[in-house]
DNA sequence: GAATCGTGAGAAAGCGTTTTCTCAGAGCGT
DNA sequence: ACGCTCTGAGAAAACGCTTTCTCACGATTC
């Protein structure tokens, strides 16, 4: 196979710097210094090193370049289930915006596995410039042990203690607390929430919200009911809900609902004549299901890009760890069809 | 700021290879022989490397170490739009097959400019071990220069000339006709085809693929109409639609087929008793539009995971340049509720 | 018991950049 | 004309790892 010392070096091997310093009769640090226009250097070298490069199609290594910059220009993401349309479009208001400013985004899909999550963010945090974690589902302590070693860190759904770590939240208890209010003040008597995913904060805040709506409203019957995050889960809960006699029904999103809504139309069950059903998130298939759903809003296309801003601010600071940005944003009910008053008197 | 040349080292800096070899006394090149097991060392001292490593949390910088090995351990994903669903779904599919073998992906985003795929593909194939390249919009020409630039590469909806890439594709010009068929055989004889992106090669195989059609049924009317690949072009060409006075629409996907139906819906015109409405792909939500979709079923979710095991077989391959599997899907008709037979005789 | 072989660990050479350090030569003032 | 500063380019170190090369030491063989 001849693995010689020299020779077979042009053959097989991607042009480096070497290689358009020796064209150039340069050395290589010329040629890096007219790459990054760092350095002065005469015009008249630099025009032969550009000439030089151009004809050899030089690319600089990025590998290389990251190795002695200490950057990679690449963040990570780290989220639960990328089949979920609210981190798709989390993700990709992220990889949008950090591509504007020549970031690249790496993603990590825990696949709703909590033990993987601090693996994955660490392995991301160590081959990016920083993570955005994504709705982690780990618990507080395990949050609060990680965030310092991932430090460029942005949380989305999801708070520390610790205020040097900016994060992006939506008030699902006031969200929640809202499409409740909703379904009452059209007569609805018997609520139930289809819970989302045990460790999800988000889920907690929704349980938090409706606890508060309970004492504000202790006439209005509210059954907690299990669930998950995604269709199938809404889906299989439908005899459930059907058993349960509540005629408003939260799910815990959007997905969750139209699950439900399928397995309510099977059943003949009809909505919202029968059964109100509300979502979350509206995402954008929300308008076009069978009833449009109403559901609470979040604006889930400024999620992304603010994830961004946020993390680009920690990038630029490098170091003095001031305290960060904790943004809240408010959901807006969205009232649509799948919700109506419900029949005058349940038949018995 | 002090900027001395020792000292100021372990205050810093993140644990290296040289922190843990200094620790168990021994040199960087056992503990990296320790911690990769590759050549035999005797089984006290690699306790005492595993020990330090582990004391000092050591992990090894995936920087170093792909430079080190000339390779990444990431793959790039070109797609021309994340907010599309169908290649949210084969990045999905791609992401969890890569992480199954320890591969991460790295997105690119081209927003349909297509002169930014190029660039966008060469970026990723220089910081990852190879590309897949979905749904490329750019011209055949320049795809097969590009090609060879990028090699371990797979390509999703284009081939090159070139045996020696993988591709994988869908028959769309099979599924458009059976979808056309369909219409047809419930007595449509307006036929009209909101067509995708210029650029398209999956545009182009259904324009092909109608045409075929058309020769077989020659007493069809078929127009085609200009269109785009999302909602909203689907819903702008609402006017253009009704105006054609075509019964049976074949949208390009999906995702204009909904966007179509909405504005279809606001003009008052029902689906499918006045105009009939196909998609294409069978998207998660395909089934909960109004009326369900009647598409042709893309296997969406296999498309990712085979991109991945075609990219791992060249990364095993390296080298021999053996001709690559071309994989082809055949679309199955999937009829819903968004078709129906045309009113017998058009008002006037 | 001397020559040979094998084992395993350290030294050092990469991997492809950037950046500091060093120094030659030009330009300037006196 | 001498020494000074200043500009700009090359040499070399650094980034953090892997791997080849080298060599010391103990075990084997005749």
């Amino acid at each position: 196979m001849g693995r010689g010392h020299m020779a077979r070096r042009n053959t097989n091997r991607r042009v480096g710097i070497a290689d358009v310093a020796e064209k150039a009769g340069v050395s290589h640090a010329t040629v890096s210094r007219v790459m990054n226009g760092n350095a002065a250097v005469d015009p008249g070298i630099a025009a032969r090193v550009r000439a030089a490069a151009a004809e050899l199609k030089y690319q600089p290594n990025p590998v290389g370049r990251s190795l002695a910059l200490g950057k990679t220009d690449t963040i990570g993401i780290v989220v639960p289930d990328l089949a979920n349309p609210t981190f798709q479009a989390i993700l990709r208001g992220l990889s949008i915006a950090a591509a504007q400013d020549g970031y690249r985004v790496l993603i990590a899909d825990s696949s709703e596995v909590t033990s993987e999550e601090a693996i994955l963010a660490g392995e991301a945090r160590r081959r990016c410039d920083g993570v955005v974690l994504c709705a982690p589902r780990m618990s507080d302590a395990e949050l609060e042990e990680l965030a310092p070693t991932l430090h460029p860190l942005v949380l989305i759904n999801r708070t520390t203690v610790a205020t040097n770590t900016p994060s992006l939240s939506v008030d699902y208890g006031q969200g929640i607390q809202e499409l409740a209010q909703h379904l009452v003040s059209l007569g609805h008597q018997r609520l139930a929430f289809l819970s989302g995913p045990e460790h999800s904060a988000s889920n907690r805040q929704r349980l938090a919200g409706l606890d508060q709506f309970r004492t504000g409203h202790p006439d209005i019957e509210l059954q907690m009911l299990d669930g998950g995050s995604n269709f199938d889960s809404g889906h299989e809960s439908t005899e459930a809900i059907i058993a349960s006699g509540a005629t408003g029904i939260l799910a815990f999103n959007d997905l969750v609902a139209m699950g439900l809504l399928s397995g309510l139309h099977e059943r003949g069950v009809r909505v919202p004549e029968d059964i109100s059903v509300t979502g979350f998130d509206d995402i954008p298939f929300a308008k076009y299901t069978t009833p449009p759903l109403t559901t609470a809003a979040v604006p889930i296309n400024e999620l992304g890009s603010l994830a961004w801003r946020r993390m680009r601010e920690q990038i630029q600071q490098a170091g003095e760890a001031a305290t960060q940005a904790q943004d809240e944003f408010s959901p807006r009910v969205e009232i649509r069809k799948s919700t109506a008053a419900p029949a005058l008197k349940p038949a018995s």
